[in-house]
DNA sequence: CACTCGTGGCA
DNA sequence: TTGCCAAGAGT
């Protein structure tokens, strides 16, 4: 008891006198807690909310989820992003039910096993639902850590992680470890935030190393990011008796497994003319272009994509792809699309106005 | 290991 | 407008 550090005592103490109700903090329920986890990565609590609301009313269990199909699991994800994480949730769901008998692993080494379950989401979820004395490193403990003991080191490098790492662990108590995670968290999240930090109601701030010594805006350190590439999608919006052509997204590229209408990539933008010629030489003579709407631009974390949708007819010789599919109107909201698509259906059949 | 994977909010 | 960033993981 005496032994806890004074860095627990006033974090714990802080924690415990109040913090956000969030439904994830009402249960134990490993299932619950690894998908809270997963929902949250590189995402705002506000964001993730209601997408963790839905999956618990449609997949209440472990067992529920892993009978669900991806199409499934990436139309519910729809919106959220890096949708790598909704394939390896389900992925996830089918190790534990199939290879686990339907239990969570109880220990930091066995959930690591888990796909999308990475260093962070296994000492979240072992020390949380099974007490396990593993501390968790995730960017909120990165900052207050970095500001408290003023570490300089990148948090994004190796040295960084490993010292990092080590420190969270030293400073991790033996009793109620989750508790003392998520209590760093917590004052990540809402006191040592980003910018313009709320010292004033800080439980550590009396002994905060980059307080004393005025260099809390800037830490912790990041390296920059890297260079955005540029990229041009021309779509071919192709509308037939049985709807309109999508395909799905396959490989290792952005948005896999969702759809979209089919794409010719142009490494620069595209005016009418070249868009013709490019159309031609991509899928032979005799289409008729009769529009289009764009550019569109839309930012993700490495890339900026320029979307146009062209509106064209191919003739009538012309043997599409095998994996083009025409969707019919009602069936659109099955399928999983990205955010910029999803926009332009919108626009392109706009909902029922409500009741 | 450097790079990649979305989206939206904010100053 | 631009850049930063938010409960990371996979390759």
């Amino acid at each position: 008891m005496s032994s806890l550090s004074w860095f627990t005592r006033a974090v714990v103490g802080w924690y415990a006198s109040g913090h956000r109700d969030l439904p994830w903090r009402r249960t134990r329920d490993p299932y619950r807690i690894w998908l809270s986890e997963v929902l949250l990565q590189q995402t705002r609590v506000d964001q993730g909310m209601p997408y963790y609301e839905r999956f618990v009313e449609r997949w209440p269990t472990v067992e529920a989820l892993a009978t669900a199909d991806e199409q499934e699991v990436l139309k519910a994800w729809q919106g959220l992003g890096y949708y790598s994480r909704a394939r390896n949730l389900l992925s996830a769901a089918r190790q534990v039910v199939h290879v686990h008998g339907g239990r969570f692993p109880d220990t930091r080494a066995g959930l690591r096993q888990l796909q999308g379950v990475g260093e962070y989401t296994a000492g979240a979820i072992a020390s949380i639902c099974f007490g396990r004395p593993e501390a968790v490193v995730d960017g909120n403990v990165y900052r207050v850590l970095a500001r408290v003991f003023a570490i300089g080191t990148p948090i994004d490098s190796t040295a960084g992680q490993r010292e990092f790492r080590a420190l969270a662990a030293a400073l991790l108590p033996k009793t109620a470890p989750g508790d003392h995670n998520q209590a760093v968290m917590e004052l990540g999240a809402t006191v040592c935030v980003p910018r313009a930090p709320l010292c004033d109601r800080c439980p550590v701030s009396p002994r905060c190393l980059a307080r004393r010594q005025g260099c809390i805006d800037r830490l912790p350190v990041k390296g920059g990011r890297g260079r955005v590439r540029e990229r041009h999608f021309n779509h071919l919006c192709i509308a037939t008796d049985g709807g309109l052509v999508l395909r799905k997204r396959t490989g290792k590229d952005i948005w896999a497994g969702l759809h979209e209408p089919p794409l010719l990539e142009s490494p620069h933008p595209l005016a009418p003319a070249a868009f013709r010629s490019a159309l031609r030489r991509a899928f032979g003579p005799g289409w008729k272009v009769h529009g289009h709407t764009g550019p569109v631009r839309h930012v993700l974390s490495h890339q900026v994509l320029h979307l146009t949708y062209w509106e064209v007819t191919p003739p009538r010789s012309f043997a599409p792809p095998a994996d083009w599919r025409a969707v019919a109107g009602p069936h659109l909201d099955r399928h999983p699309v990205p955010r910029p698509i999803e926009r332009y259906l919108a626009l392109r059949r706009p909902a029922e106005p409500g009741p």
